[in-house]
Parts: C-alpha cells; structure tokens; sequence
DNA sequence: TTAACAAGGGCAATATATGGCACTTTTTGC
DNA sequence: GCAAAAAGTGCCATATATTGCCCTTGTTAA
C-alpha cells in the first residue's frame, strides 16, 4: 500500500483530525493535506514527527542479498 | 541505531562506494554524502532511491496503540 | 435549510534539500 | 612512505518541501 495511504488509516483508526495531528506534531497542517492526498514527497523530518505522534516506527528491513547494479 | 548509519552499514556491508552508489540510485554524491555524515534531511523520495539499490525495504510499524496528546 | 466541521486545493513567500565543483582529509594498497 | 581511492566539507545555484491564507466541497447534526 502507498506510504501516505498507510498515514491516513494510521490517522482516521485513531479518529484523529488532519488538523489534531497538524498540532500535536507541529506539522503544518498544508503539509499533511497535501502528503495524505498522495501530493507529497515529505521529508524524513516530517514522516519522523507525524509517526512519532501516530505511534508508528519506521522500520528497514533487508530485502535481498546483493543490489542492483 | 540512527537510520543514516544504517545506510551506511549497509553500504558498506555491499562493498559499495558513495560514488557507485550515486551512479547506480541517480541520488547526488554530495547528498549521500551529507546523508551518512548525519547532517541530512532527505526527502521520501531520495530515501526509496537508496533503499532499492542497497535492496532495503521501508516498514511502518505501528509501535503503541493510542498517540501522544 | 443552516451551521459547524473536516478535507481538498490554488497561490505565494520562505525554508531547506539537492547536487555540482573544488579542495582537504582519511583510508587503503603497494 | 607514496600514490590512489574514498570520504568529508564549504560554497552556491537551483529545485522543491513547508506553511499560512483563503476559498470550495462534502459531510454531519440541529
């Protein structure tokens, strides 16, 4: 599933608003907007502050040995 | 672990230079660079750009149920 | 219907990531 | 030690994320 979609059922599970999380993260609240309507290309900064307050983690998982050459 | 040095470890644990990594990813040198010295804040998009060349794969997970009012 | 709320989106100013260039420093191999 | 490769870094132009402001749309409740 899309980065942002997996945001916004975070978000909409927790019955928050964009504009809650626009406050409690600190986030503006056009950034969220235009992040959940799939517009965005956030920074880590962002993804780091907006999961920090849905409870969410960002995780790196190996995928395959080696890479792509 | 800080998710630059991350990057880096497994960078590394490739045998791959900053430079080959740049050529393969088409991420700027100078912003791998910045990027695993720690002074970075690079977009989503520059992130999966690296983490499909280095075969890492970005997971959200959700850590705690309810968020931080 | 009307009011309040939540979300979508255009616009413009500002902040900052990106990336090339040039140079320095560190590491590696002989 | 020496040379080459790799990595670190300052500078700066460009690209673009961030954000507020304001208006529109859709939804819900009275």
């Amino acid at each position: 599933m899309d980065l942002s979609q997996e945001f916004r059922n975070r978000r909409e599970e927790l019955g928050v608003t964009q504009e809650y999380l626009a406050d409690l993260s600190g986030v503006g609240l056009r950034t969220i907007k235009s992040f959940e309507s799939g517009k965005g290309n956030p920074r880590l900064e962002t993804l780091t502050k907006l999961s920090e307050i849905l409870g969410m983690e960002l995780v790196w998982t190996i995928r395959q040995i080696g890479f792509k050459s």
